[in-house]
DNA sequence: AATCTAGGCTCAGGAAAACTGAGTCTCAGA
DNA sequence: TCTGAGACTCAGTTTTCCTGAGCCTAGATT
């Protein structure tokens, strides 16, 4: 008859992932997103885990967070056993389900850039499956569960595409448009997330000009390229993004004015993949696709 | 307006921490104990990750489990991911309450040995408070939230005592016993957990002699110790346990036929302890303690 | 063979944990 | 002064987690 009193429990794990995202991410709400809860969820839990323990490990200044000095001692060892534990779980999910390639990629590169070349690869591996989860931002690579991300970036490893851009329009549409001044009669679709995408053309390819940029702003990119195939004004076209249209012609550039941006379009991966793994077998199709 | 689609879910922290405990100790049972929890809610865990994953982790035969090919590949991952965070939380709460000392023992060590050495080193380190926790079986040294253990064991790192065993009576009942074979003739009190005591030293300092060794048996050997004193019997006393009775004279050695037994009182530290942190005091003083 | 035992399984019910949503508070910057 | 970001609170709800009792199987025991 063993005697079991509770004794000192351990502190839940998930408040200790709790805190760990919250004190890595410099606050709750990011932590939040993170792990895909609201910011009350976590302040909870990191309520808890301090009452516990007796001790703070925030100050919270309301406008944020700051560590204590605990906090900041036993953040390191934290991330490091939970990016283990991350990456453990990886690989489980990886051998339980080799087949399934888990791709991350921006919405429009998903929409605009990876989805017109699937069918190819699905053609050519039908034993692979490809699972697409569309983010906005490239996830905590060593944590979450994809097998490859694709995002703009200006890191150079993994380049697929430069990123330049040109300002293009339906082809009914480019007649009124002869020079750049031209666009202050249109209106100029802009996208939520790469707003500043006119600014950075006209500095250099029309400086000088001032662009009025009124128009929609449109939350996905791959909106506003319908809207634009579909009349709608002009919009500042990412090169790997609308190739297709200019190819069919239901896009057209009206000025021979490309600007290249600093980054590019880059394919990632959290882990390392061996070449004739599914997974390296779809990064490989991928990036000789990258040219077309 | 990001748009966030659920995308592949994480699994379960608990639900991996379960597989992770079931699958080192070789049974959901052993894992139950581990984790404070009954064995289905472990099978429960397992059956929930399996069916996520689609892929089976153990195999089930009824008498037992057998990890699977995949299992086996992913554990050391999981065990290493595990311990780490163990390791931090252990930090954690060692420096959120830096004056706390959390012992874990054998019942009969806490009772019968540590105990009584409590007054003096309270008296001696008033601002360190001590808890102690009791259980039959040394934790996992590299998860328990422990900064110091005391259990029997063969190591000889850390002995602090030899663990000698001899009859031990009531000074009363000392009379009825001159020689070994008065033994049959009283009863002899069992400890649950050291059933085989009485055997061990019969070999040893009585060969040839048939014990009958019949008497109550207690599943606390801190009771079996009250009740001898209480005359209820003769009791195999484990020197390290009864030298207080021994000294004060409540209770006799009739014989004088001790027997060392292979292992020792043992205190060991799943951490590096520094010197003059608390813990270390404690050790150190606990150590320095153990002739008396 | 019949029984015993260890260990896993299942299922329903209930406890505990986690999460949300709405509203509040506070400060920094415009 | 206003606004917005970010954290807090609290009630209510959903989800997860756990237990407890009984069942099942296969090796061990008699």
């Amino acid at each position: 008859m063993a005697v079991k009193p509770p004794g000192p429990r351990q502190p839940p794990l998930n408040a200790l992932r709790a805190f760990e995202a919250a004190a890595r991410l410099g606050g709750f709400a990011a932590a939040a997103e993170e792990l895909n809860v609201t910011p009350g969820a976590i302040s909870a839990h990191v309520k808890a885990l301090e009452t516990e323990l007796g001790a703070r490990l925030f100050d919270r200044n309301a406008r944020g967070l700051q560590l204590t000095g605990l906090g900041a001692r036993v953040l390191p060892a934290f991330t490091e056993a939970f990016d283990r534990l991350g990456q453990a779980t990886q690989t489980l999910r990886a051998e339980a389900a080799p087949n399934v390639v888990h791709i991350a990629a921006l919405p429009s590169v998903a929409q605009l850039w990876l989805s017109p070349r699937l069918p190819r690869l699905r053609a050519e591996a039908p034993e692979i499956e490809i699972s697409i989860t569309a983010m906005e931002a490239p996830p905590n690579l060593k944590r979450a569960p994809y097998d490859l991300c694709l995002f703009f970036g200006p890191e150079p490893d993994g380049r697929l595409a430069e990123d330049v851009i040109f300002p293009v329009c339906a082809p009914a549409l480019a007649e009124q448009l002869h020079q750049p001044e031209d666009l202050n009669r249109l209106p100029c679709l802009t996208d939520s997330t790469w707003s500043e995408d006119w600014h950075l053309w006209a500095q250099q390819a029309a400086p000088g000009l001032r662009l009025a940029t009124r128009g929609p702003v449109l939350s996905l990119y791959a909106l506003a390229v319908e809207e634009t195939v579909n009349g709608a004004g002009v919009l500042i076209g990412h090169q790997a993004l609308i190739a297709g249209h200019l190819e069919a012609g239901t896009l057209v550039a009206p000025f021979d004015a490309p600007v290249r941006l600093p980054g590019g379009l880059r394919m990632s991966n959290p882990r390392p993949l061996r070449a004739n793994t599914p997974a390296g077998r779809v990064a490989r199709w991928l990036r000789d696709s990258a040219p077309a």
